[in-house]
DNA sequence: ATGGCGGATCTTATCCGA
């Protein structure tokens, strides 16, 4: 049975909960990782969900901004919040997910965006998103994570040259700094992390998961970024039968989130 | 013609995102 996972920071979850639905209705997601839900857990749309199906939920949610939680059709066992930066935001949630078949913990990150001047000495917003890489790094050496696990979410990070319209461009934006880049790619080559979407695309093609709200037309301009990720441990990245980006959510409504859906498939 | 928008809250102003 094919475990299908899907990532999106739905920039709000209270207002695009219809959105949410119509992604379970277009591409049956078994489990969906949200970021920026920007409630607390009281207000997230708990039986909104569970009429769905999603009667299995983590959520990790504060007042306002960031918060992330993980629904599912599957059992969630085992919730555990680990936390970064000692500041008591609401960036990660993980749960173990499946049975006998394919099981994995599954790991849901909103790291920092990392604000605008990319200059850790006078941006305390960019010192934190490396902070949160560092520490990040540190928690992954942990012998656990070698097998066993999926880590998803918006990294606020496009690491490769095609995962943004414009490399040379973006070279001094927050996001796609060789600082930040280097960090994440060190992350991901330590564990040997594999990065799902990658594995399907060759480095070559240019892909993007996040459109800013500010161009005229996003689908013309097509000035993206590939901010969004899923990725496996080694063990299971084999029984990864395809990944793909939900490309046409960005033009769903008037009112869509500036991030689409990227979803795996286990099994 | 990306920073020209859009979310939540301390709401008609401010902070945050990237």
């Amino acid at each position: 049975m094919p475990i299908r996972v899907a990532t999106w920071n739905i920039n709000s979850v209270r207002l695009r909960l219809p959105l949410v639905m119509r992604l379970i209705a277009s591409n049956a997601p078994d489990v969906v990782c949200l970021q920026e839900i920007k409630c607390r857990n009281e207000q997230f749309p708990a039986a909104g969900f569970a009429e769905a199906g999603y009667v299995h939920q983590a959520v990790n949610g504060q007042k306002g901004y960031h918060g992330v939680a993980i629904v599912s059709k599957l059992p969630l066992a085992e919730t555990a919040v680990h936390e970064f930066c000692g500041k008591g935001d609401s960036r990660h949630i993980s749960a173990v997910v499946g049975g006998p078949g394919a099981r994995f913990r599954l790991h849901n990150f909103y790291i920092p965006s990392g604000g605008d001047e990319p200059d850790p000495e006078i941006n305390p917003k960019f010192r934190h998103k490396l902070d949160f890489l560092a520490e990040l790094s540190d928690w992954f050496d942990a012998p656990e994570f070698g097998a066993g696990h999926v880590a998803v979410g918006d990294f606020n990070i496009a690491p490769h040259e095609n995962d943004v319209w414009s490399h040379k461009q973006l070279l001094r934006i927050v996001s796609h700094t060789p600082v930040e880049t280097d960090a994440l790619n060190a992350i991901q080559a330590r564990r040997d992390w594999v990065d799902l979407l990658r594995r399907h695309v060759p480095l070559s093609e240019k892909i993007y998961s996040w459109w800013s709200y500010r161009a005229r037309d996003w689908d013309a301009s097509d000035r993206g970024r590939r901010l969004d990720h899923i990725w496996s441990s080694p063990d299971l990245a084999p029984a990864c039968t395809g990944a793909e980006i939900v490309r046409e959510a960005r033009g769903w409504t008037e009112k869509p989130s500036d991030h689409v859906p990227v979803i795996a498939t286990f099994g």
